[in-house]
DNA sequence: TATGAATGAGCGTTCATTCAT
DNA sequence: GATGAATGAACGCTCATTCAT
């Protein structure tokens, strides 16, 4: 059940969506053509054309609904004081956005290329830059800013780089949060929280 | 002397590589046409045929030269006692190659994906777990095995996350590698260099 | 009052005509999409087909209707008798018919091709082999046909090769008028009006 | 002989320029496809595009081709004085243009839409201008200049609004050119030639 | 009276590749 | 050591048209 064309009636957007987002993260932005999209759905490459104009425009609506949880956590994270906690807060909840997006980051990985042509705004890069900008202070010693943006790239590592790693999915991520938060912490030596400064 | 047909005689398939690493690192792999290689050299696309069989044999030949600085780096280090002292000789040296490999990293941080369907041991991420093998310790805490990996993004985090930051180049990888040792330092904490065990 | 979908019921119709006019004239028929006439007049590409079986369709009642005052003429002018004044007389009602119908000569002369595989009598050439037959005495020395004939394209240069003279368009109707009756005229030396054939 | 691969190698763009001469000419240029020319050539779509950038391109280089003979009679016609025995040489000349210049007038007429979107001085339009502003006197009655605009419509005439006339090829020609000659001498009362200014 | 959703055919164009010269 | 000429396959896209609702 739920595969019939009548059961399908109605979500052919969304689902052209998510073969789209699927093929584009396996195999990359350009290398995914119409027609091979069309045919896994089962539809005419015409029929993509109905709902979407073209086909950067289906790039363009799968990053902005994939973009949406780390614009809300911008959000949120320039409405909060500059201090540490908010950082930490920040990367922990970093860390649960990127546990439900591996599809997207896959996808953005694989298609940076594709975007960087995009409008400004459009791109992950902006993202990243807000984000850093969220976490440094660019009046402190460059090696605290250093780590500061590395935070955020460990917790990315977490996702790609220790795929081989022999370990379950949730202790990894926990572990590249553990660094994350600690790089923060490195990187404001005089407010270490539960440190007293004292003597 | 200089641009002359006469001059560059006997050069073209350097000449070729290097216009093609040029416009694989700007645009990919896949948007960039033999037809754009051999207008930028005034020369035929047949011409390309003559010096490589396909145009994935450019790729694979730009990845082969690129790459052996790396392949250098891993025979230098596998033959290493696995220290402390080796593994931020290995992050030192590898900070020297990431210098003069801009280019290089822009091109396979832009054609992962082209990359990816290649013969095993031909690919950049082959080099990056060879690298993250001889840093980390298969027996250590999980948390000091990511502090390992991280090292090694921290450095790439200097090439590309950093552009929009405001300090010379030289100073920002020095920065990236002081924040690399420390963490791998931090994977070792019974064997902090210059550290005694005390007690 | 006026552009709302209300006070637009019923007569959509008409509004697709008159928006197929315009842009047939204007980009040609093959070059206007019925995607281009449905946006212009906000309505889906379907509804253009409630109102007409084919994109022929339309172009055929468009032409139905842009003819009519022709054969009016036409049938006019075939219960007259052949004199002078008759064939001046269709001039001047020609001349007159050509002023109200811009558009639909705009329209004919961008689109001879698209309508040259119409049913016969369904085409303009049709009309005009019908008018000159009403103009020209097949018996008559050749150069005096042709005169005859070039009568009804001196009409139509003042809409179109005359756009650039330096005149009022009342004007150069006049003048052109003028001109194909003076060719009638010629074309007819043993009975021109006003001149006694006398001794 | 003659058809074979190898007779016609070297000469397929003069090739492809004649089949499309005929296609453009027969069905206008938006309706003739690529896939057409290329099949009647027994060549690929692709080899077309060896020799021009666009379809476009195509048409251009039809036109320049065909413009040319029209363009020399131009630069001739403005070096002269501007009397009528000019005038009447220009029309002469532009007869016997026209008359080995029936495929190219048969393709412009069924093109003009397609051509009225490139740059100026790239259209028949232009041409016909520069030759009406060679023809008539701005200074002179608007009637005057109507005759001798309409002179160049009337040889046209001959060659399209005069198919199903009764008589030969040549014949039509000349009447034509007759009536146009005709024309041009009207425009000119006070200087008829021939007929003494005199008393 | 219309629309939403889709189709099948075709379009102009570009691509990597081949091969005789 | 390179070119001129071409191919076959595919691409993104648009078209007129259909039909259930």
């Amino acid at each position: 059940m739920g595969n019939t064309p009548q059961a399908r009636r109605g979500d052919t957007r969304q689902r052209i969506q998510d073969v789209a987002l699927e093929l584009f993260a396996e195999q990359g932005y350009e290398k995914t053509s119409l027609r091979e999209i069309a045919e896994r759905l089962e539809v005419t490459k015409a029929a993509l054309y109905y709902h979407f104009k073209t086909k950067e425009d289906i790039l363009i609506s799968l990053f902005q609904d994939l973009a949406r949880p780390l614009d809300e956590l911008l959000a949120w994270g320039r409405q909060q004081p500059r201090t540490l906690e908010t950082k930490q807060e920040l990367m922990r909840r970093y860390s649960v956005a990127l546990e439900s997006a591996l599809p997207l980051f896959r996808f953005m990985q694989q298609n940076q290329a594709a975007m960087s042509h995009l409008r400004p705004g459009e791109t992950l890069k902006d993202r990243m830059i807000a984000l850093s900008d969220l976490l440094r202070d660019p009046s402190a010693p460059l090696i605290d800013q250093v780590r500061s943006l590395s935070a955020i790239f460990v917790m990315h590592t977490s996702l790609f780089a220790m795929q081989h790693l022999d370990a379950g999915p949730e202790e990894k991520q926990k572990a590249a949060l553990e660094v994350a938060l600690d790089l923060l912490a490195q990187a404001h030596p005089q407010e270490r929280p539960g440190t007293p400064d004292a003597a």
